[in-house]
Formats: C-alpha cells, structure tokens, sequence
DNA sequence: TTAGGGTTAG
C-alpha cells in the first residue's frame, strides 16, 4: 500500500507543522515527494512555513519554493518568502512577483516597505507606495503607518506627514512612527507638539511613545522639558528602570539637557544595562568633558562582562579628545584593535587625528590619514584642518583644505562647503597671505557658493 | 499580536 494512502493528506500536513528538526522536515519532504503531495500549492506554503520555522531551514524553503510549479507559487507562497527573506533579497522578489502575476498581499507590501526604510531606498519606496494604492490598499492602517516609518527613516519629513494627515483613523502606533519620524528628521518641536496633540485627542501613549519623547528633548536641549517628560513617562507609562529602551533614553536625555547628575542617577537605578546604556552613559561622560570617569567605564564593563563596541570606543575616544587625554586616547585606539578585536572606522580615525592635532602633532595626525586602509571623509580632514589652524601651520592647512574641498565636491550631500571654504580663507587670513584670501573667495563666487549668513540660536530662542 | 524603539567623531 501507497504511504499517501496510509497517510491521508490532512494528517500529513499537520505531521509537517511539528516537526521541529531538519532532518525530521527533510523526511517529510521526500515522503511529499515520492508520494506527488507537493502538487498542491496548500502543501507547498506549509512545507515552506515548516523550513523556515527550523534553525538553519531556510535555504530549504527557498528549494521548495523555487522548485515548484508556477501553478503553484500562489499568493500566500509568495507571502511566506517575502516576509521571511533577507533584508536586500526582498525588493527583487516583490517585483519579480508582480512579473509573474500575482499581486502581492498586504503583509508583502509591509515588509517591502519595511526593507526600503531599512536600507534608505526612498525612490523603491515611493513606487510600492504607489503600488499600494493601486492594489486598495491605500487606506489600510498598518501599511499607512509602514508609509510613515518609511518616509520617516529616509529624512521625507513631509512625506511622512502628508500620509499621517490623510489618515481617517489612527492607531497609537501610528502616532509613535509620526513622533519617531519628527525626531529622526530633527524636529523636536514638531515632536512635541505633536506629543501634545496625541494626549489632547485622547490617544494613550505606549512605552514607545516614551522613546522619540525623549529624543526630541534631548535634541531641544531643554532641561525643565526633559524633567517634565521623565515625570509623565514614570507616572502614566511605565517604570523606566525595567526598561532598557527608556532608561537608555533617558540617561541620552539628562546627559544632552546638561544634568550629567540625573543622567548618572538614572542609569545606576536601571535593573539591567547592555552595552548600549553603558555607551550611553560614557557618550554622557564625554560631552561634559570627564574623560577619566569616561575610561572607569571601559574597566566597569569588563568586570561586568559587557562587551564594548565600535560606538562604545568612538565615545571613549572623543572623552579622551576633550579632556586631553592624549596618550590615554591612543593607548585606546590600539586596545580597540587589539584586545577588542575591532576594525576602527572613519569616526575612530577622525579622534585619533584630534588627539594627536590638538597637542601640536600635525605632521602625526596627517602620518595617521595618510596610512588610513580606508577613504578619510570630510570630517577627518576637516579635523585637521581646525588643528593646523590652531597651530599656525599654514602649508599644511592649505593641502588639508584642497582635501577637504575635494571630498566635499564628491559628496552630494556636503552643506558644509561654505564654511570650509571659509575655513581656508581664515588660515590664509591670518597668515596675513590676502592674495590667497581673495582667491579663496573668487573661487566661491565662480563655483556659485555663498557665504551662509549667521544664526544665532539665542534670538531665535527670544522670538519664539 | 501581519504597523512603531536606545548609544557615535569636527
């Protein structure tokens, strides 16, 4: 007798959803198909459901789907890989689902979305936003949101809003990707504001909404702000010591609103700390220049057993910068290496030229770039740059400059052209060398570049 | 729970 006969069908699909090894799947899978079950698109998703389920299954799932029939490769298959594949695979197979006729759900839809506001890609994005609509989905609450994440991670503020706006209903989540979305843009007042019109439309805040909250003070600034949302969120969300997000949060908040106290207070009150509260915490140390208790962390977390990382040693680094912990700093940018067993990036390249460049070493700190495995960015050559200034070392302002002009002219995004140029016509200036000068600015005015006029934040702060 | 989260260099 036939094994599909001994088994009927029902039976054998449930026998595949516990079936939680490989080779236990895997033995289903050839009993499948020596037995012609795998003929039915039912059977195909629950197979792939099942591999994917499985540690180290995945790859499995992806034969089953692709060695299937086209007949077979229905909404809900397409669905299962879609929302299962990897980060940069899921684009390509949202649109080679479209070729091949099947209109994707609106699970498929999210994830793609989700993708594209992971990796950046705002023109993708607008094209399944488009898709969306023309697939109904346009009003659906969840995709909405997606959108508003979305637009939101890749700086389209406006976007982002206009989808919010459109809203006839909204869920508290969707307030959170709009607060979130304000506050990855830089608009912490528009965060607020919009904070306050949540609670006035009597919409109540998650431990989510406590996050960009805290952001958009910590980005204001604003002591007395900051204190009033610690207070809210401890009174009406949640106890922030059993929340590493939040305490995290707020440690970020205090140190960037000026009260390292609180800062301290809150992460010693937090049950359990990652690396990212104890990064927190020393980016906190750093910006308010104590370097020593700064490098105490490091040995702090050893003891604990916490591993720093490559932002852990950025913050380090730039503690050390500030405090003129010269020796300190590169003893560190070693350890990173060495004990750490971490590649340092442009950022842990960019201190070690401060360290150095500020003490007077800026035949090093160009020693350092020159040797650099990777491209210097505008920073590091803007970093030496300030230290040749600061030291009077006219030639070698000049060339960081010319570098630092080049690196901004291939970046499309560089908005501190001005003020480089600027820069060098400063370091010209006060070598008294005003031919230079006066073909720094001639330069400008050929490339079109104006001079930004200044801006004090203390008046804009009175005209509020 | 088919939607949303923390640390970073001048």
């Amino acid at each position: 007798m036939k094994f599909k006969e001994l088994l009927p069908r029902a039976r054998c699909l449930s026998l595949l959803g516990i079936s939680s090894n490989k080779k236990q799947a895997m033995q289903i899978h050839a009993q499948m198909i020596t037995n012609s079950l795998l003929n039915e698109a039912e059977a195909v998703v629950e197979l792939m459901e099942n591999y994917f389920s499985i540690k180290e299954g995945e790859e499995y799932a992806r034969l089953v789907f692709w060695n299937s029939d086209a007949a077979l490769k229905n909404l809900s298959a397409w669905s299962a890989l879609i929302q299962r594949c990897y980060l940069f695979e899921s684009l390509p197979l949202y649109a080679q689902q479209i070729r091949m006729g099947v209109m994707p759900d609106k699970t498929s839809n999210i994830c793609v979305l989700r993708a594209c506001a992971r990796t950046l890609a705002l023109r993708e994005g607008v094209q399944i936003h488009a898709q969306v609509f023309k697939a109904g989905f346009a009003s659906d609450m969840a995709l909405q949101t997606t959108c508003i994440h979305f637009y939101g991670n890749c700086r389209d503020i406006d976007s982002a809003y206009h989808v919010f706006d459109e809203m006839r209903e909204r869920s508290c989540v969707t307030w959170n990707a709009m607060l979130s979305a304000y506050c990855l843009c830089l608009r912490a007042k528009k965060a607020l504001e919009l904070f306050n019109r949540m609670l006035r439309e009597g919409v109540k805040p998650t431990e989510r909404t406590a996050l960009p909250v805290l952001s958009a003070c910590a980005q204001l600034g604003e002591l007395d702000k900051g204190t009033a949302a610690h207070g809210f969120i401890c009174k009406a969300i949640v106890d922030y010591h059993e929340d590493l997000f939040i305490g995290t949060g707020m440690v970020d908040m205090y140190s960037k609103c000026g009260s390292l106290s609180n800062a301290s207070k809150v992460f010693e009150e937090m049950t359990q700390r990652n690396v990212l509260a104890w990064t927190a915490m020393t980016a906190g140390l750093a910006m308010h220049g104590k370097g020593q208790e700064a490098l105490r962390m490091l040995e702090s977390m050893q003891e604990q057993g916490i591993m720093p990382n490559a932002v852990t040693f950025t913050c380090l680094l730039t503690a050390c910068c500030h405090a003129g912990l010269v020796q300190e700093g590169l003893h560190l940018f070693e350890l990173m290496q060495i004990r750490f067993g971490l590649k340092p990036q442009v950022q842990h390249y960019s201190c070690a030229v401060d360290l150095l460049g500020r003490t007077g070493m800026v035949d090093e700190a160009y020693d350092v770039i020159r040797n650099m495995p990777i491209e210097p960015d505008a920073v590091v050559w803007r970093t030496l740059l300030s230290a040749c200034k600061m030291h009077n070392c006219v030639e070698l302002a000049t060339e960081a400059a010319g570098k630092l002009l080049q690196t901004d002219q291939a970046s499309p995004m560089a908005i501190d052209t001005c003020e480089d140029f600027v820069a060098l016509s400063n370091v010209y200036a006060s070598a008294k060398r005003w031919d230079d000068v006066l073909m720094v600015r001639k330069e400008m005015k050929n490339l079109g570049i104006h001079n930004k006029p200044g801006f004090s934040s203390v008046n804009a702060h009175l005209l509020d």
